[in-house]
DNA sequence: TAATAATTCAAACGATTGATTGAAAATTTT
DNA sequence: AAAATTTTCAATCAATCGTTTGAATTATTA
């Protein structure tokens, strides 16, 4: 029966650094919390730095993972698909990227750890970069140059690839504001009913888009 | 002849506290940035809380200075405007914002810090939520439902106040990711053309959303 | 069960942290 | 020019930082 101490800083480091970031965070307080030796990070992650490595490696996987069934087919729409199916593609994506970011199960701790990197990247961005922000980008453009017929249009392209930017922030702008929201919003918190509402401002946004870029 | 060592302080601490963030910057490399003695962060500002805290203050005057012509019009348009007038408003008041940030007047790094703050609330966050954040979510909120015509549909009226959050987060992408966006989309960087673009990117996304929900 | 390996731990390391002190220097006011 | 005020500075404070060490403990293998 063996402690699965790994698994518990990684946990409890997630927590700490989500909130006080990556200089905020003291190795003493998350050995503290999991309840174990300070010296037990430098020992499974060669130091405070490879932990916080480990939490973004971490969610990179977890991400690839909930779309590892969705992103071959996306690919293949994008490619060989009917605008009408591209633009479903779209749809499905989103939903299930919001879907899963908004789920329990992923947790804000990561997604704040992923946002302050991107925003001002150290030696971990790389890591996010390559499997997580570039990849997404890459099928959100191809599809919806698909959805809207504008394979033979360069500046209309240029538009879409730019579009990816803040259609690619929407995703987390409603996890990372959640406090904010529910409190401008007046809602008890993110209900299923109020998590179809954000996915349908979202999808609104994509289709009406497309929809105005393809005439 | 007195040297401003007051507002030498705010800069370089702008600028360090943006790439390191709060925890990750020294009081003695500020001081050391603005040639001045350690003493002088707790002299002026008492302390590094304080200096930061002012350095957010600061970029909320600047903001406010910036749309103190346009702002009472627009609440103006928003409550007795035609629809027509509404969009044209929402649409000037975005091309406003983003050239305001997208110019080298506004510092990358005060958006950096109060991204940061904002996902990241600490002490200082009632100063960017009272001062810039909501205001910023009811302008346009009221403007968007004026020009939809959304007043008598709540349903409506709360989607576009979930709308503006994606928005308001876009109008900084651009800014935060700027390194990125330059080497993805291939450019040479910001330029006055590109800025066109991006503009253009904002208001077309904007427009077709509420000629999407006003029908 | 004995030997081996993996894990945990208290203690200590030098380095750096934000803040304070009181005197020195510079500036302004009288 | 003298007095008063503002500003700057070197020196020092206790506290905390990330990491390392080597022994103690636990778990695994033989």
């Amino acid at each position: 029966m063996k402690k699965d101490s790994k698994k518990i800083l990684l946990e409890k480091a997630e927590s700490i650094f989500a909130k006080k970031g990556f200089s905020g965070t003291s190795t003493r307080e998350i050995a503290s919390a999991a309840k174990l030796n300070i010296s037990s990070i430098s020992y499974y992650f060669e130091g405070k730095k490879g932990l916080y490595q480990a939490i973004l490696q971490q969610l990179v996987d977890k991400v690839s993972e909930a779309l590892k069934d969705e992103l071959p087919y996306a690919k293949e729409i994008s490619e060989n698909g009917t605008p009408k199916d591209a633009e479903e593609c779209v749809c499905n994506l989103i939903t299930s990227l919001c879907s899963f970011i908004l789920s329990k199960d992923f947790s804000y701790n990561g997604i704040a750890i992923f946002l302050n990197e991107y925003t001002n990247p150290g030696e971990a961005f790389p890591i996010i970069y390559h499997g997580l922000i570039k990849p997404i980008h890459e099928i959100f453009t191809n599809l919806i140059v698909r959805a809207s017929c504008s394979e033979n249009h360069p500046e209309q392209k240029e538009m879409i690839m730019l579009y990816t930017f803040p259609l690619f922030s929407s995703l987390f702008v409603f996890k990372t504001r959640e406090k904010t929201i529910i409190q401008h919003m007046n809602w008890k918190g993110y209900t299923e009913n109020n998590n179809q509402k954000i996915i349908k401002v979202l999808l609104t946004q994509v289709k009406s888009f497309i929809n105005h870029i393809s005439q």
